[in-house]
RNA sequence: GCGUCUGUAGCUCAGUUGGAUAGAGCAUUAGCUUCCGAAGCUAAAGGUCAGAAGUUCGAAUCUUCUCAGGCGCUCCA
């Protein structure tokens, strides 16, 4: 409807008598004609600015222009239009006839998905990274956040029609990774040792997991026992296991894979997760690809030898030091292989996407200068940074660290306040702003708790039409007369300008925003107006299904049920 | 110190990309059950959009500066 009105003014504006000038300055440019929902009942059902637009290449006062306008339009008497109106600096307000809001209804009841609409005329093959944890322990309350906007990336993406390939990047190798495998090492020696210069884990499930390798590797590392006592940094340890178990490669990996597929995949089930697949950082390096990207980087006098290590150029772009890419002892950094990765995918991928957690925004200028600098188009690469959430329970701050073991594991967040609560309550929020997650909220079953306010309006409107005979549904717009009804087809006629915004920026708040609103106005209309009384409105019930099905297709972009009963 | 994100009602947050009188929920106050689910509805009250300057017909939104908070500034990932 906004585009019709669009298309009239445009046309109107020809037979206003604008010099040639200002027709190319304005005319030209394709959103010249700005048509817009107005916020308020009494500005009509669309506005435009065109005039006050037009008062700066014309010199004349917006509103006279306005009037001008105005009267074209009114005289060539469109069908759908029913009045116009202008308003003080010069808005042209657009009154549409009932009949024209009100066929939103039938349109919505007779689509098959209510987001059948936004295919994207140019389907693109997607790379989507996301969550990739590092294995070093189950999946924490921590990490929800960033798994549960990806999955709903991935969705909004699909539902564009993008061929969308989600990846899981598992950081199998590094530090860290040697800090659990010896964390497990101590716990099957039944060694409890502090390291001076690392901080091992000890939640309950690195002694889970040394239970499981007991019979396999006890033995062998009874004998190294006594020298172990003797040694207390990290690095000295792991260094006389290394030379001394020469299984703990295999140890190493064995840990690694308990955590993914009895740990980390369990969760991910619980929540509908399935990653196309997932990308072992071990594989850059055994196929060499991080040495030929190094090469390259080389290649490009970006990288020279210091102190033992290989440094990148970074204060070429302005960054505070030089960065390593390889240790003094040999080792490749995280930025190194995440080159190695990146440039991987921006072969095969037309655009990438990244959802990482804001404690790496430092990271992303370095990351895309590198690979710039080795010739890649990294405008292909967007990343979505997420702040941190916070979980509260009973108004009190709840911390959640790794190390100690004391963090919250997704799984017990699940567990208590369900998957539909979990999937709406980490993307209400634009994922630049701090989350403060309230479980209290989570758990009420009140208006209190938006989860639960959407789907009772769902399950009431499915009570109702288990009431009726619904062959006998019919929709007539005059019947449709009530304040509440007529604020309700606003509602819904702007439904698709609500979605396609929230699609194109990939704001699911913004929908998750709508839903409620929608409910809430249903919720009011529902304790206010009778739809079944001694006689059945059959119109009523129409518009109300139409609320029902927009509820409905919402919920399930999320993932979220949209029950008939509760 | 440098970088980055944030700052909107007592609290938690929206705000359709620059539009008209800035909106919800919670909390507070006052109402509504012979009637489709009260898990609800109807009201009241609550604001210097952190502050200042600028851009223009028009700013919570854009620019600059200041203040406050989160995060980052490893040969960690």
């Amino acid at each position: 409807m906004n585009i019709k009105i669009k298309k009239i003014i445009e046309s109107c504006l020809q037979e206003i008598d604008l010099e040639d000038e200002v027709i190319s300055k304005t005319l030209s440019s394709v959103d010249f004609v700005e048509v817009q929902k107005t916020t308020s009942e009494s500005h009509g059902d669309y506005y435009s600015n065109i005039a006050m637009k037009l008062s700066k290449f014309l010199r004349k006062n917006p509103e006279t222009i306005a009037k001008q306008i105005k009267a074209i339009i009114l005289e060539k008497k469109y069908e759908q239009i029913k009045n116009i109106e202008v308003k003080k600096p010069g808005f042209i307000n657009f009154f549409i006839e009932n009949s024209a809001r009100a066929s939103i209804v039938t349109k919505i009841i007779k689509s098959k998905n209510i987001f059948d609409g936004f295919k994207s005329m140019n389907p693109k093959k997607i790379h989507l990274e996301f969550v990739s944890a590092n294995p070093t322990g189950p999946l924490h309350v921590g990490h929800g956040r960033g798994l549960i906007y990806g999955k709903t990336l991935c969705s909004i993406l699909r539902t564009q029609g993008h061929d969308v390939h989600t990846e899981y990047y598992v950081n199998n190798i590094g530090k860290q990774i040697d800090i659990l495998s010896i964390s497990v090492v101590l716990s099957l020696m039944n060694l409890k040792k502090p390291f001076n210069d690392v901080d091992i884990y000890n939640g309950k499930y690195i002694s889970t997991i040394a239970s499981k390798l007991k019979i396999k590797y006890e033995d062998k590392l009874i004998p190294l026992k006594n020298d172990l006592t003797k040694k207390d940094s990290f690095s000295s340890f792991l260094e006389y296991i290394m030379v001394n178990l020469d299984s703990y490669l295999e140890l190493r990996n064995s840990v690694i894979d308990i955590i993914i597929y009895e740990y980390i995949k369990i969760d991910l089930d619980e929540l509908d997760v399935v990653f196309s697949n997932w990308f072992l950082e071990s594989e850059l390096i055994k196929n060499n690809f991080v040495y030929n990207i190094l090469d390259k980087i080389k290649d490009k006098d970006l990288s020279y030898l210091k102190d033992g290590a290989i440094w990148f150029k970074s204060t070429k772009y302005g960054d505070d030091k030089d960065r390593v890419l390889v240790r003094a002892n040999g080792a490749l950094t995280y930025f190194a292989t995440d080159i190695a990765y990146h440039s991987i995918k921006l072969k095969k991928y037309d655009q990438i996407i990244n959802v990482w957690g804001s404690d790496h925004h430092g990271y992303v200028p370095r990351l895309l200068n590198a690979l710039k600098g080795i010739g890649y188009d990294t405008t292909k690469i967007s990343i979505h940074l997420i702040q941190f959430a916070n979980l509260y329970r009973d108004g009190e701050k709840i911390s959640m660290s790794t190390r100690s073991g004391e963090f919250i594991t997704l799984k017990s967040l699940i567990d208590e306040i369900g998957s539909d609560a979990i999937n709406f309550f980490y993307i209400d929020k634009k994922i630049e702003q701090h989350l403060d997650f309230d479980i209290n909220t989570a758990l009420s079953k009140d208006k209190d708790n938006p989860v639960y306010y959407i789907q009772y309006a769902h399950a009431r409107i499915e009570k109702i039409k288990s009431k009726i005979d619904l062959n006998k549904l019919d929709f007539d717009n005059a019947q449709l007369l009530e304040s509440k009804e007529q604020a309700l087809l606003r509602l819904l006629n702007s439904y698709e300008d609500t979605f396609r915004m929230a699609i194109n920026t990939l704001q699911p708040q913004m929908i998750t925003n709508y839903l409620y609103k929608l409910s809430q106005s249903f919720h009011s209309y529902y304790g206010n107006i009778k739809i079944i009384d001694d006689e059945i409105n059959y119109s009523r019930v129409s518009l109300i299904i139409a609320i029902q099905k927009v509820l409905k297709d919402g919920l399930n972009l999320f993932n979220i049920n949209a029950p008939e009963d509760m």
